[in-house]
DNA sequence: AAAAATAGTTTGAATATTCAAAATAAACTG
DNA sequence: CAGTTTATTTTGAATATTCAAACTATTTTT
């Protein structure tokens, strides 16, 4: 029923909401660079979202997605992350290059190849970047999960990353990082902006960008 | 590049074309019909197909797809056909039910997601329909078939069939008819509109009414 | 050949989406 | 707090797609 611009509205909205939990109102210039569109597209078409009650707008403030547009959002963020995992699992695609795939194909896949794929993946929890996948009814859970960028020294657990940008894919998965490796951050120098990961079973200490490592969320695990 | 729209028109072109061969311009309203739309709106997208130099247009008579308007439009049949045949095969999703999946999932695939698709399925050539599936640079030999409705008695392989109607598609499969299927014409009464079937190893006699066996077509065999 | 029917085109208008540039409000600064 | 910077909104305009209704050309009937 919405349109493909609708659904990538609301999508985007609920991400921006997701980056930075608890913010209780989306700016739209970030919704601006976030689409990569004008600011006054932006404020046309929010206008156009509460006037559908898909989002709560307050002027100069910010938005917030309303219940249905929270709901819709879901919706279209469970068909992006089943289709990413199929064209991984499935079509043998590389994680990453399956982000901008899903992009498009989430607003042309039918219920009932939706149905299929879930089918035919077993019901899967986790997208290729470890995104949890939305279910109908249900709540998604609070991501317990911290940016590495934020995190002290000590043991984790890669939980997701984010999928945008296929180059920083590629080399996550070159070094040997995706969704499950357990590794140790060992230093985290705010000076020149490199936490150094003794990554289990990894020979060398691997450096990463502060930049980089914003991109990643991790899960603590007792330092055993 | 061509929108969703324009990739749609070009494909009803190509398909009333290809419907009675050899027409050689394609009326207007021909397309009103095909597309759902009303007249007016046809006359003005098909200026603007025009221009782009994807149609050759002679108001009043009707259109022609240009060597690049025909290019594109088999594109599209290609994506089309590829994707319905691996929502029969890979899916199992039912022959009756991928059209229109297929219709929406056309303007959404990316090469790459295409190409698995072909290569996952060993390079098929036919659809679940019987219709050829284009290739890149290959032209699609005229098709030497008949339609059931204009055939005299004798033997018959099923060919093709028209996607369009579930219902349809549904009758035939429950029928046994599918492409493939050999069968005779035992009697053809024009005043009726009834045809007789003698399917292979069929017991009794199959009834099918002129309308339904124009959205059929067979090739000859010999009378062996 | 005129009248009637059919097919196609024009016109005027609407919706959805987007941009550039001007105007305005809010936040920050010295 | 007045001035400056930044964020957002407004305004005016464009493109793509569609419709309804009026108009026109073509074909078919008397
Ligand atoms: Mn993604
Ligand atoms: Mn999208
Ligand atoms: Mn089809
Ligand atoms: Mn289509």
């Amino acid at each position: 029923m919405p349109s493909p611009t609708t659904e990538n509205y609301l999508k985007a909205i609920y991400a921006l909401a997701e980056r930075d939990t608890n913010r209780p109102l989306v700016r739209l210039g970030e919704l601006a660079t976030e689409l990569k569109l004008t600011p006054g597209t932006i404020t046309t078409m929010i206008r156009s979202l509460a006037e559908r009650d898909l989002v709560t707008y307050q002027p100069r403030a910010g938005v917030k997605l309303s219940a249905k547009g929270n709901q819709e959002a879901l919706q279209v963020l469970r068909r992006h992350r089943l289709i990413e995992l199929f064209l991984v699992e499935v079509m043998k695609m590389d994680w990453s290059e399956v982000h901008e795939d899903a992009e498009a194909l989430e607003h042309a896949v039918s219920d009932k190849f939706l149905a299929k794929m879930d089918e035919m993946m077993g019901y899967p929890t986790e997208d290729p970047h470890g995104d949890p996948i939305p279910v109908a009814g249900a709540e998604i859970p609070a991501s317990q999960t911290r940016k590495l960028s934020d995190v002290p020294s000590g043991n984790y657990q890669l939980s997701r990353v984010n999928d945008q940008d296929p180059e920083f894919l590629d080399w996550l998965s070159a070094s040997g990082l995706r969704p499950g490796t357990r590794f140790a951050v060992t230093s985290h120098d705010p000076r020149s902006g490199v936490l150094l990961l003794q990554l289990e079973g990894g020979a060398a200490e691997l450096p990463i960008g502060i930049g980089a490592a914003k991109n990643i969320r991790v899960k603590p695990l007792g330092t055993h």
